[in-house]
DNA sequence: AGCTCTTCCTGAAAGC
DNA sequence: TGCTTTCAGGAAGAGC
């Protein structure tokens, strides 16, 4: 559920009520998915909410150094990754608890901050300011931001297929597998294709599809395809501009030819085989995949 | 370097 | 109806 549009949505709710207020205590239902499970309980109780931002398809808050606790003068981040199920927000504690609901921080003015996660592919982790840097450099650059030029320079040379190194988060961060479909449909560029075979020309068009789709994305306030809601509850609405994902067999909106599904770097992946053309290499291979067992 | 397959987990939808 | 299989917005790791 979460790309970056998706983490956006999120991550504006959270801005409007988090920040200025403080973390009084931590409780835990399953931890598998957190880092450190202690920790959140001995080194948060005391802190405050400085910012919430986001990098990639990671949510940032960003805390206080401690009161009382151990390194108190130490600022730390609390990252989290809402795999494909996570959600965040803040409950008054009279609210019924969602289903798979894991993490209550529980704030000063009563409220709590909850993290629910189905499936709990999310993370959960702290992360001290001296080790933030080597955090951020593990992700690629944020594709809202990235220039031409830079964007040109990630891409080439590479023999990977486009669709791979749009989901590689440590290329990009923040785009998924709903995004690079709605972005390459937008360029007209086929999920296969070869980084390295693509031309100025379409390197262009790609960037820009790819800041046209997030764009519009996070002003519908995300893709609600089953479950996806912000953080107060409300879904998107970009899933009515899909373009190409899910829509398996209707027409395409540019030429009406059938959209098709394929696997692509190991997702589900869908395209319009007339406006995106296939790379030549590829028509003769790839046919059926081999059912295994 | 890059690809495919598997795994983590739960639930919805499709298949029989 | 009911049981089984497949698939899902993510991502890491193994093996080739």
């Amino acid at each position: 559920m979460p790309e970056l549009p998706e983490v956006e949505t999120i991550v504006r709710g959270l801005r409007t009520v988090l920040p200025g207020h403080t973390i009084t205590s931590v409780r835990l239902g399953k931890t598998d998915f957190i880092e450190d499970p202690a920790a959140l309980g001995e080194l948060l109780p005391g802190r405050r909410i400085e910012a919430v931002d986001r990098m990639g398809k990671f949510i940032r808050l960003g805390l206080s150094a401690g009161p009382t606790a151990k390194n108190p003068e130490r600022q730390i981040d609390l990252i989290v990754h809402l795999g494909m199920t996570g959600w965040l927000g803040v409950r008054r504690p009279e609210d019924p608890v969602a289903p798979h609901t894991h993490v209550f921080f529980e704030l000063e003015d009563g409220r709590e901050l909850r993290y629910t996660d189905i499936r709990r592919f999310g993370q959960m982790r702290l992360v001290p300011c001296e080790g933030f840097d080597a955090f951020r450099e593990s992700l690629g650059m944020e594709p809202l931001e990235v220039s031409a030029s830079d964007f040109g320079k990630r891409l080439s040379g590479r023999r990977a297929r486009i669709k791979a190194l749009l989901l590689d988060q440590s290329v990009f961060r923040g785009i998924g597998n709903i995004y690079a479909d709605e972005s390459l449909w937008q360029a007209r560029i086929h999920p296969a294709r070869l980084a390295a075979r693509l031309n100025s020309a379409e390197l262009g068009r790609l960037r820009q599809a790819i800041r046209r789709v997030l764009l519009r994305a996070i002003e519908d306030r995300g893709s609600s395809i089953s479950n996806f809601v912000d953080a107060e509850g409300q879904p998107g609405e970009y899933q009515q501009r899909h373009r190409a994902y899910g829509r398996e067999g209707k027409p395409c909106f540019r030429c009406g030819t059938k959209i098709r599904r394929a696997i692509v770097a190991g997702r589900s992946s869908y395209f319009c085989p007339r406006c995106q053309r296939a790379p030549r290499k590829l028509r003769s291979i790839r046919r059926q995949s081999p059912k295994r067992k």
